[in-house]
DNA sequence: CTGCGATTTCAGAAATTTCTGAAATGTGCA
DNA sequence: TGCACATTTCAGAAATTTCTGAAATCGCAG
């Protein structure tokens, strides 16, 4: 298992991102090797390319997969695991996004409920602006919400199409009053 | 400056989240206690309110600089320098998009031409996957590109609609053909 | 200039995270 | 059941990041 310069520089770019990304280098560096691979490989094999210990790559694997990025295949002719990545590249950027939403950003709109549950505690300026603050998180992850939704197609259309959506909501937006309500 | 209850928790929280958003502890709880703060705060009633040192809030505050997330205010009264966060929560929100696109995404993206350009490496799998996650990563960007173009007020619109949305994309999309393409 | 308060820098200490090797545990086949 | 291989756990080592205190630098009022 020795690695091309691509594979190579791949594998150490992803590394280095890593901790930018909120994992760990040979975290990144077996999801970067994973995704090239044309085929699962088992953990020796990634042990070996990476030159990192039997078990480093364990608990690597078993973040990963906590993360849903990587997943368990078992080969016929083998009794050892094997790992890939999802195929489909646009259900890796939704999984990221709700993963990245579900350790990023609901610990902190449940924190701020409960902080507006506890009542005023005599700082107006503190209590608006965490309301402020929570009424803002729910709008983006209600977005999110809604276009996780949408079938794939439909998503690129949308993103595709870009900003020219903004005018037909002024149109739309017109017809449906009511509907906008603004901050 | 001692802290009420609620924005004790607000800053530990904040403090606690640091980790997983990219900054230490004490840049996350510099960045809470100006959020929640009225007025603008000098460094040495940072420093006493987060029982940390005089140096450390230095370089909390300069890097909160570098995200433009905190910015530097002079009072007439006084020489020292002091801090706020932006008030308005919509353009924090772009400034956070930006600075994590330019320190998570784009040198990824410049890493994935880079390879590209350095021509066929005798791996067509991974080629492939490369040049598709480009793809995808300049799809995004440049959605997010357009996004960032719109003023707030229909961007807020935007967002409320939500997934109704996708209607009318369906419907423009069909009206301009050869705008829709699909990976 | 000079002096003083404010700020930054930086080397090392402290804390935290990552990684390893050895031991424990799991798994399924003969 | 027992064996052979596979995987996980975990305590400590190694690496990295964060934080501090002391010294250096800055900036401006007198």
């Amino acid at each position: 298992m020795k690695l091309s310069p691509l594979h190579q520089e791949f594998i150490l770019h992803f590394g280095e991102m890593g901790s930018r990304w909120g994992i760990n280098r040979t975290v990144g560096q077996i999801y970067a090797l994973l995704f090239i691979s044309a085929r699962p490989l088992d953990a020796d094999q990634i042990t070996e390319a990476l030159g990192i210990s039997r078990s480093n790559a364990s608990m690597a694997l078993r973040e990963l997969q906590g993360w849903r990025l990587v997943r368990l295949r078992h080969l016929p002719d083998s009794r050892k695991d094997h790992f890939t990545t999802p195929e489909d590249l646009w259900e890796i950027v939704r999984i990221l996004v709700e993963e990245r939403k579900k350790r990023e950003i609901d610990p902190t709109l449940t924190k701020l409920r409960e902080l507006e549950l506890q009542g005023p505690a005599g700082d107006d300026y503190a209590e608006a602006r965490i309301a402020e603050l929570r009424e803002l998180i729910e709008m983006l992850t209600g977005f999110y919400d809604d276009m996780a939704r949408l079938e794939t197609e439909r998503l690129v259309k949308l993103m595709t199409f870009g900003s020219r959506i903004a005018g037909l909501i002024d149109k739309a937006g017109a017809a449906v009053p009511g509907l906008i309500r603004r901050k």
